[in-house]
DNA sequence: CGAAGGATTGATTAGTCTCAACGCAAGTGG
DNA sequence: CCACTTGCGTTGAGACTAATCAATCCTTCG
């Protein structure tokens, strides 16, 4: 489902809770491309300090639960924060370099490269860490159809459909049932050419949990601040 | 050459003065890809203000000059102009923006429609508004080589080649010693599906001229603190 | 049980890549 | 001033990746 629409102006700064969102753009003639994705913990709407329309849509994957915070208590929040201002820039400044990832990929990798290194990303975002042990706990959530997969790595859903199979024989990597299981994730982080520095873990850790912390404050201007809503994921209908 | 590699901790703000550079990323094979753009009056390093290692390299594409504001200068500059910091904040958000763009002209449009896309963009850039009179002044500075172009648009060289040449037969489009000449405008848009308000050129406007303004101010702290330096402009050598 | 969305398969085609030359112009050093 | 080098653009032939079109199957859910 649809929270935000291309060329509206955000009233309200969002963060997932739970479930995913996607940020789309799309042509005139309805080819549709997804620019980003939100997972848990991420804010939807960064470019919501300057007042600006938006160049591109957001919708929910599936159901999903967003907090909001509008812009009044935004400004209290932040007053009553400063180092929060820091953390939503950073926050944007990784968003930005997940792209510039993602633009590496559709320009330079291959079909297969573009999928086990999506799969190695969103794994990893999901953790918060690069996986070092080995072994325990292989699968993580994915929330994305195979369509979706292809509207993010410029494929076509066929060819995303043999390539997950590929992927499937050749590093046994499964994907059902709304999770995704990674056998072996050094292996396909090499086949993927995927190195996780982009997403700057270290530096981002702490603000990946910003939405914990603002929800859980004590702090009484943050928790009455939040307003929490439900939306019903669904694909949003293409342009006709 | 070389303005910053990637790993490199920023210290310094750079403005592009005259010429123009790229932001790259690279593949431990080799395999290039151009992320990113700066025209005069663009910043370099906005991933300065949160202290964070570079993911990405930053190369002037020809020859170049670029104003540079250490960080201590940068403070006194901003504590002086309180707007500043917004402006900073927004020239963000427009080339967040105009990645989104490039990722769905590597994702939806076919080579032909990346190649003219970019021509647009890079026309519309360089006038800060959308180009209505028709006529006047059809061409405008193009810095870079069918092989850049082909690293910015994930092509191949040859085929940047053989796509530039149907865009000289299908549209008039010339590309010759530094100039891009478009005789029609609005038909190479409509042909790319471009719309410039990605660009945010209303909003951004004055922001471009940031360049110029801080350069020709006359208030002391901001005239000394900047560094004329001369690059050479050069093709970076592909990794080994 | 039927409907709908998603995944899978096959056959064919289009678009782009690869490899390999060659041409041209500008710059450099003898 | 010429020979050489180097960077950039151009051309051709052939291979291959991924798109397209069209079914079919499977699963989930009302």
């Amino acid at each position: 489902m649809d929270m935000a629409r291309e060329g509206e102006e955000p009233q309200a700064l969002r963060v997932m809770l739970s479930g995913w969102a996607m940020r789309y753009t799309q042509l005139p003639d309805g080819r549709r491309q997804i620019v980003g994705l939100c997972l848990p913990g991420d804010l939807c709407d960064l470019d919501l300090f300057t007042v600006m329309r938006s160049d591109h849509s957001l919708a929910t994957v599936r159901r999903s639960t967003i907090a909001e915070l509008g812009l009044g208590e935004l400004r209290e929040v932040m007053a009553a924060c400063p180092g929060l201002s820091q953390a939503l820039c950073r926050s944007e400044i990784v968003s930005s370099a997940i792209q510039r990832e993602w633009l590496t990929s559709l320009g330079q990798r291959s079909a297969i490269e573009r999928v086990a290194h999506l799969f190695c990303e969103l794994f990893v975002r999901q953790r918060g860490h690069w996986p070092i042990e080995a072994g325990r706990s292989r699968s993580c959530d994915f929330f994305l159809t195979q369509s979706q997969i292809a509207e993010v790595t410029g494929l076509t859903q066929v060819h995303v459909n043999r390539t997950v199979q590929q992927l499937r024989q050749s590093h046994g990597v499964e994907l059902r049932q709304l999770r995704l299981d990674i056998p072996d994730f050094a292996a396909l982080a090499r086949r993927a050419a995927f190195s996780p520095q982009y997403l700057h873990l270290a530096e981002a850790g702490p603000m990946t949990a910003m939405a914990e912390v603002l929800f859980r404050s004590a702090h009484p201007p943050f928790r009455e601040a939040w307003l929490s809503a439900m939306f019903e994921g669904r694909q949003p209908s293409p342009a006709t």
